[in-house]
DNA sequence: AATTTAATAAATGTATACATTTTATTTCAA
DNA sequence: TTGAAATAAAATGTATACATTTATTAAATT
């Protein structure tokens, strides 16, 4: 269980989610080398990826604008309801099935794992894109806005799951416009 | 003129643009440090930055499949036409005006500078998204795209001015749907 | 001869030293 | 004091040596 083998960029990633760096602190090298013991070389890949991802953006921790927020929400709803489209041409009844069984969550769960079927519902839809350069984009962002789920939002927003629920139905009676509104207002409000 | 500081990431893009680097042969990094001059170090990040372009994938230059530039262009489509649909709302008449100028272009130009112009009609109507997300991930497609522009493509594409014009035209009639459907046939066209 | 195993080579990952550039600090003249 | 110049310090860029992993070739056994 215990994961002993977390890459740096995961340990870095995980440390900026937790908020164990401070965003108030410049990031540098020679700091991150000595806190994770290693040399400055495997850092540097780490950082690099985490700046790709927003993550970090010129030697600090990125904290988004409101604005900017709002940007990064438009742009996935710009991607997500492009997917919403394409799922409701081609995805078969199987593919509803499975899309709906992401959308019902027992009392068991905890809050990982209900995170993790929530981000399986999103993930199913973008499939239906069959475009790896919109998926790769989509996660690019996702990963973004997983920082959030954790955080802030997603403690069990009301409502969440019902929404899924909702998207699903419609999508199954290919009621396309429907459950690209849905989606709208589904990302919206994560957006609060 | 001449000049003589290109960075090595610049070298090497520019080394596959030409076709200098085959395709054929695997990329690894001494390869490339012993031909630039340099060490394994800069090339690295060059690399990485190449692959983030899609310029390399797993150690070849990469050479998209039919499919694969449709999803190139799927992509460029959704993001353009979002744009479109942003201008048309926040564009003033100096925007449009400003447009139109990209859209205009005399005899005398060489080809380098009337696909520079070109690319500047793209990017003013990106610029009404004014959101730098998006921003960015069209700019890193289009990097991309230009690889074509400069070979296959573009050598005076026939129709390719005009298609502009009346988009420019469109925009200023605030006929939004009318554009956005000209710049996906305009896409669609270069797209072949 | 074919398939597994061992040996070799090549590539990538990592650490470290040094060079260059950028940023911060001190010193001194007005 | 203020501001410019000089100096020091710190950060990033680059080269290189070594470690580890991955791929290739050779050897050996069935």
């Amino acid at each position: 269980m215990a994961n002993k083998e977390l890459s740096i960029y995961q340990k870095i990633r995980n440390d900026i989610i937790n908020g164990d760096l401070t965003q108030n602190e410049k990031i540098t090298e020679s700091k991150l080398a000595q806190r994770y013991n290693v040399s400055r070389t495997p850092i540097r890949e780490a950082i690099k990826q985490l700046e790709l991802e927003y993550f970090i953006r010129d030697g600090y921790i990125y904290v988004p604008t409101v604005e900017e927020y709002r940007n990064i929400f438009e742009m996935r709803i710009l991607i997500e309801t492009h997917a919403i489209k394409k799922a409701s041409i081609v995805f078969t009844q199987d593919d509803i099935e499975e899309l709906k069984s992401y959308a019902t969550i027992g009392d068991d769960k905890t809050e990982e794992e209900i995170i993790q079927i929530n981000d399986q519902f999103h993930q199913k839809i973008m499939s239906a894109t069959k475009n790896s350069f919109i998926i790769d984009t989509y996660s690019k962002l996702k990963s973004y806005i997983y920082l959030f789920s954790k955080t802030v939002i997603n403690k069990k927003r009301p409502g969440l799951i019902e929404e899924h629920q909702k998207i699903a139905e419609m999508l199954e009676k290919r009621q396309t416009e429907a459950a690209i509104e849905l989606m709208k207002e589904h990302l919206l409000n994560d957006l609060e």
